[in-house]
DNA sequence: GATATTTATTTTAGCACCTAAAGTAAATAA
DNA sequence: TTATTTACTTTAGGTGCTAAAATAAATATC
């Protein structure tokens, strides 16, 4: 009689099963238990309902047996091509789309070079719809269906409008952009600040899993940072939040790309270093308002080979740094501060007045015990998390789309 | 078979119930099942355990009987002498105790003149037993029982640990003092920060019911803040989050009380505005260092009424909260920022200078919707918010208490 | 090779919730 | 007095969990 159940245990459950599976590949159902505090009578049943829903299948026993007495487990895994996802990241002049499968392995990855910054909205949906009909053409047929999109960009957006506020990449501002895609696709779009899907693939690795306040700050073209509170990125009231670049340094300051002045980002992006660099030192040719790779791997050797004009330029920007964190400390103490981006390639040059001017802005007891770390720079790591994420919000629909599938 | 539970919704409802008739005052069974979405056969049983164990009371019919047909509702009402709950404010050479009962309203309070400064950890925790001691002497009597205890420290403390890691008010740090006090009176005992306290007021008004992500900004003798992330107090780390005070307008700037220079507080602070005052006005004698509500009045007179020294010293700290408050846009982006605290009495001589800073240190995609106001100053606030946390933290005590009692 | 032991999974029995619907209570309107 | 309306309570039934018992599938022992 009592049909609209208001206890979502049973939902819960069951998607955190989905989850360990995903995060821990293969795993019995007695471990599934303890994992999740649930009884393995409850997760005999939730993996009755997964197998017949075509969720998940028991692996076929080890040739080499596993020692030890006893009833051998059995292995329960994800089927990978139950359902996938696409992540597509939007960088300057740039898209990388990326394809996973349930179990969160990435199956494909394509770059294209587009040119961003001359695209309006409409330009921009229908280029996205192509990409992703190509790789569906290609793809989904090994899948039972396209779960979901994620769009990591750089810049504000709004994740629960699905509005992108303002991007370094495009010239449009305020363009709602999931919408058509959801409705061409049928299926649900997650949009995404780029700094997030970083910090939530930093966040799942064991090395930080005691540090539920996680701070990430993505140096590049521009500065970025994520902010996650227990876990979860906290994304403010409109979605621009953690707008760390564009904190401030120096009322009155250098200009910003966001028309201001004394902004971080004025100070430590690779756009600013190379700006405060091209009048004084020879450097690479090239565009210098959007240094290549190699533009700025010239200076950074410049200020770690001596050169006292570059020293210079990267100790003021670790100063800038320095008094941005010192903020950041300040405001949220979180457990661990993280400093990546391809510009911590000149994390060397900057380490030290980054250090001393943190410890000359705060004391003791507002420090606190943060840790901040450096951490390498991996190009795909935005849309890894881009597939975790879109796969998290999905896997309710996958498992309400398998249900009914079943039922009928 | 099944013991140990699971399944928390009975507790959930339970407090949901208690709550909304604190909040809301008398409330009839169906009313409550609305206003918590369950049904109003779950709100009968609930209802009817917790009259049974003394925690509500049906309320006599009204004798103007209300208009409408039907059957008349049957309100329900917390039996306020359920349980009560103590708070402390702990300010510069001042205390003040304040007794609420179950039902949230306040039933006692009290000031008193401490030389806290000179204080030690221990003779603090003797004095708090004393005076605590005191008002239960006097008022537990009516009570069935001393349910929690609040502690409202202006600084840094550490809720989860019971820690006071630093407090102007105090000259020893990291005193962990809770502990005693919980074990003298049985109860559990909550830390917390003074400003947390005041949000949580503010963020119950209706007023302010649409903002989940609430900063208040508290001027007076230092800067305190609290940040309300989804309508909780975020506490960082180790519960130094949000201060606002100590986060950086100019590096290497005025000399602050936490011995650090450039800080918000160091300009905006009574300390701050007294101190750069001094030298050149005439104001009224008394300790310069820690200035007197009629000192800071005097004050503030003199930059209203046109002085321009007193003008450009107000100006300079309107520039330090603008810069300040466009970095908590930035990295917080709230929906609403309020400015309170006893150093309101000066925000007419800042206004114009907050604003036209955070103009000038932010674009309009950053600022996004955040409204600034300012809201009026009430002493009394902290310990009515202290009252309401207690309540909150210990209402599932009082509950298995009351329950274990009727058994028995 | 048969039996004991160990460990994993499934089945059984029962409890603690909740809800919809039916039943009851207590008022006003006709 | 009866009908109507609204509030509250009781009943009946469903979901979901767990502990314990039963079963399954190995290895160890003699």
């Amino acid at each position: 009689m009592a049909l609209p159940s208001t206890d979502t245990s049973r939902l819960d459950n069951t998607l955190a099963v989905i989850r360990t599976l995903r995060d821990q590949g293969p795993v019995a159902r007695i471990d599934l238990g303890t994992l999740n505090g649930i009884s393995s009578a409850t997760v005999t049943s939730i993996s009755a309902e997964l197998i017949q829903q075509g969720l998940i299948s028991e692996r076929p026993p080890e040739t080499p047996r596993p020692s030890g007495r006893g009833r051998p487990k059995t292995l329960i895994e994800l089927n990978p091509n139950a359902a996938c996802v696409v992540c597509i990241k939007l960088s300057i002049n740039e898209i990388q789309l990326v394809v996973g499968d349930f179990s969160g392995q990435v199956r494909h990855s394509e770059h294209h070079a587009v040119p961003t910054l001359s695209l309006s909205a409409d330009d921009l949906e229908t280029l996205l719809e192509e990409k992703i009909s190509a790789v569906c053409a290609l793809l989904l047929k090994g899948f039972q269906r396209l779960a979901g999109i994620c769009l990591a960009v750089q810049g504000v957006v709004s994740s629960q409008s699905g509005t992108i506020i303002w991007s370094p990449a495009l010239s449009f501002r305020n363009a709602s952009i999931s919408t058509r895609l959801a409705e061409r696709f049928h299926c649900s779009v997650l949009l995404e600040n780029d700094a997030n899907c970083i910090a939530s693939v930093l966040a799942a690795k064991p090395a930080y899993a005691d540090c539920p306040n996680l701070v990430v700050i993505m140096l590049g073209y521009g500065i970025g940072m994520s902010v996650l509170i227990n876990g979860v990125p906290y994304l403010g009231a409109n979605g621009s939040a953690a707008e760390f670049g564009h904190s401030k340094y120096q009322p009155d300051g250098a200009l910003c790309a966001c028309g201001r002045r004394g902004c971080i980002e004025a100070y430590a992006s690779d756009y600013a270093l190379y700006r405060a660099a091209a009048d004084h030192l020879e450097l690479p040719s090239g565009d210098s308002a959007h240094p290549s790779e190699q533009q700025m791997q010239a200076l950074t050797q410049l200020a770690l080979q001596g050169d006292p004009v570059a020293q210079g330029i990267y100790t003021e920007a670790g100063r800038a740094l320095g008094v941005g964190i010192a903020n950041v400390l300040a405001l949220f103490n979180p457990d661990l501060v993280l400093i990546t981006g391809s510009g911590v390639r000149g994390f060397d040059a900057m380490q030290a007045a980054i250090y001393s001017t943190l410890d000359e802005a705060l004391v003791a007891e507002l420090k606190g015990t943060t840790r901040i770390e450096n951490c390498a720079w991996d190009r795909d790591m935005t849309c890894m998390g881009g597939i975790a994420m879109a796969l998290n919000a999905t896997d309710g629909e996958t498992l309400l789309n398998s249900q009914t599938a079943r039922e009928a």
